[in-house]
DNA sequence: CAGTTAGTTGTGAGCACTAACAATCGTTTC
DNA sequence: GAAACGATTGTTAGTGCTCACAACTAACTG
């Protein structure tokens, strides 16, 4: 800094004003110092600025080790919007998600000094290792949905999912309205509560009906999962269709019951949750439940910045924040038909 | 710290060097820090450590904003590694490979100081961008293969990467073995280095079995362009096998195929690219080369990190890196079978 | 018992930057 | 024409940490 303050003839101060884009440079000064950089190819030294702001400008974004396309589409999102608001990313991803694994996530972040956290991690030992945090530290979890965890200041953590009880809600009432009786579901680990909320949401909708709610066969998410569980249900002759927790589940299923000798949809319907791009080129092209992914890594980000801003400018923490929800929607392809006879 | 040095009775300088786990400190003085520093739930600054130490421990990731399961996996393999070795992990997604846009995330980076960087940009564009940043920049391409970049010092941009030409030699061999003659090959963007390998690796068994070359055609490695590809394939009766880019493709060809009145495996054969979890799940399982992505992902960062400490060591920066290649694997399932009659 | 040594702890400077204040200059106001 | 003002630029201090070196202590040597 000191040797294009050298250059351009002007002091340190002066370098620093432009870096900052502040006013009262007179534009001469200003275009000598850029031109000055520019010939020194200098970038300013963001832990210097850190130091003395006590501001990182960086934001932390836990991640569930996870491929599927949920969790990898909200890396992207929430980096391109952390950009965009000016902010670095930091990830720390977990293997598991117990509340070790998470607040040791935590910890990486914290002595990286970011100034907020988006965590994409779900279940309650998650949720319970989060609202243990320190109450200044300003934190978004996506996907936590109804199950929202307080904190020990008493505050709830602010939490951003898809609605998914009204997702379920959306799959169970196509397959009923198409004269289904006998309607399966295949869900994700009992303890996340994306997963609860949609055993709910199918359970809601059969016994509004007055249709028989059968056991729930629970999965950890993968193909391999509803495959396993495809196996096993293909032996029950009376179910006409079954929602899945998510496609991949959906997926696995359907091969299931493809090698078992029952015929997606004619024999079985089957619907999933997420909509993944594949979902439409799977043989047949599944219905299922269409998550805005986008729209929930922005809107994480959006939570987690007020919270940032609120404490930048010295305001009180808002009280109790509701968790945000969004709501999905039912695209409905070949996979689903009504009943055999 | 001073806070910390005062409640445990020592000098600040003290503190520091428990907490660096230096030497010298008798275990008495050391544990009375460790326990004044868990009383205040001290964490260093790592702000104040990056400035005065110049080594920031912050490792930056370039990547192609895509949800598909090899760059997704990337992610979380390079984070984990770079967390055994002792660093953090900064993310910059990309959403063109255009040279600018690369540029920029490496400016990203470099702002943050970032002690070398992980790119898992593939484009020549992108190849060429980081060919162009300055020789002292520890950097390592995932994926760039055969088409290593030479830097203006002269030095090669070190890269990691899948064989493709070998996976695409193994898929053709394989169908070529099981007695097919003509052998369509539906391949990634042309201007994807990844892309240009298969396309070679199918080319030169087709011409060493002295079998018919025909066109390639060009998708995008989405599942629909697979399947609109697909759709236009399906008009040639010849074609009894086809080697797609990557295993979305080949769903989505299949599923043209199976709309146009063709069965795969027993009209038209199919091998993928990649292994995704899925793949082993589709109708019909997918016959596919397996990606070590895990692999992929550690290694490049082996390969970074011995950069960052040879630079660190001051040691000269090793001349001409020859890029390090990993040999995928032929998994053979259902959806290839001998040519009808 | 002085002199050396090794082990342990403390002191001061400096990393690159920004905040707060001080200084300069040309212009306006009365 | 002096005082006041606003715009621009400079000076100083302080951010939390590590490095280099200094200082102290206890044990050992001749």
């Amino acid at each position: 800094m000191m040797d294009v303050a050298r250059l351009a003839g002007v002091s340190h101060q002066t370098v620093s004003r432009v870096l900052n884009n502040q006013a009262n440079v007179r534009p001469e000064t200003r275009e000598r110092v850029l031109e000055a950089m520019r010939q020194l190819d200098y970038r300013r030294n963001s832990a210097a600025r850190t130091l003395v702001t006590r501001r990182s400008r960086t934001l932390g974004l836990i991640s569930f080790e996870s491929t599927l396309f949920g969790p990898a589409s909200m890396v992207y999102q929430v980096e391109q919007a952390a950009r965009e608001a000016g902010y670095f990313l930091t990830i720390a991803s977990v293997r598991s998600l117990d509340r070790r694994a998470v607040l040791d996530a935590v910890d990486r972040l914290r002595e990286q000094s970011v100034e907020g956290i988006v965590a994409t991690a779900h279940m309650p030992a998650a949720g319970e290792a989060l609202a243990e945090l320190p109450a200044g530290l300003p934190i978004v979890v996506v996907g936590l949905g109804a199950a929202a965890a307080t904190r020990p200041g008493g505050g709830i953590v602010p939490s951003v999912a898809t609605d998914n009880h009204t997702g379920a809600l959306l799959a169970t009432r196509h397959l009923v309205a198409l004269g289904h009786k006998e309607i399966r579901h295949l869900s994700g680990p009992v303890d996340w509560p994306e997963a609860q909320d949609r055993v709910a949401g199918w359970r809601d909708v059969l016994t509004d009906a007055g249709l028989p709610v059968g056991p729930v066969l629970a999965g950890d998410w993968s193909a391999r999962s509803g495959y396993e569980l495809g196996r096993l249900l293909a032996r029950d002759p009376d179910m006409t269709a079954a929602f899945c927790a998510n496609d991949q589940m959906a997926l696995g299923f359907a091969r299931a019951l493809h090698e078992t000798g029952r015929r997606v949809p004619h024999d079985v319907s089957v619907v999933g949750f997420d909509d993944v791009p594949e979902a439409e080129f799977y043989l047949p092209p599944l219905t299922t439940v269409r998550q805005d992914f986008v729209g929930l890594g922005r809107r994480s980000l959006d939570v987690l910045l007020a919270q940032v801003e609120a404490r930048d400018s010295g305001a009180a923490p808002a009280g109790a924040v509701t968790p945000t929800l969004i709501t999905p929607e039912l695209v409905v392809r070949a996979s689903t038909v009504a009943p055999p006879d």
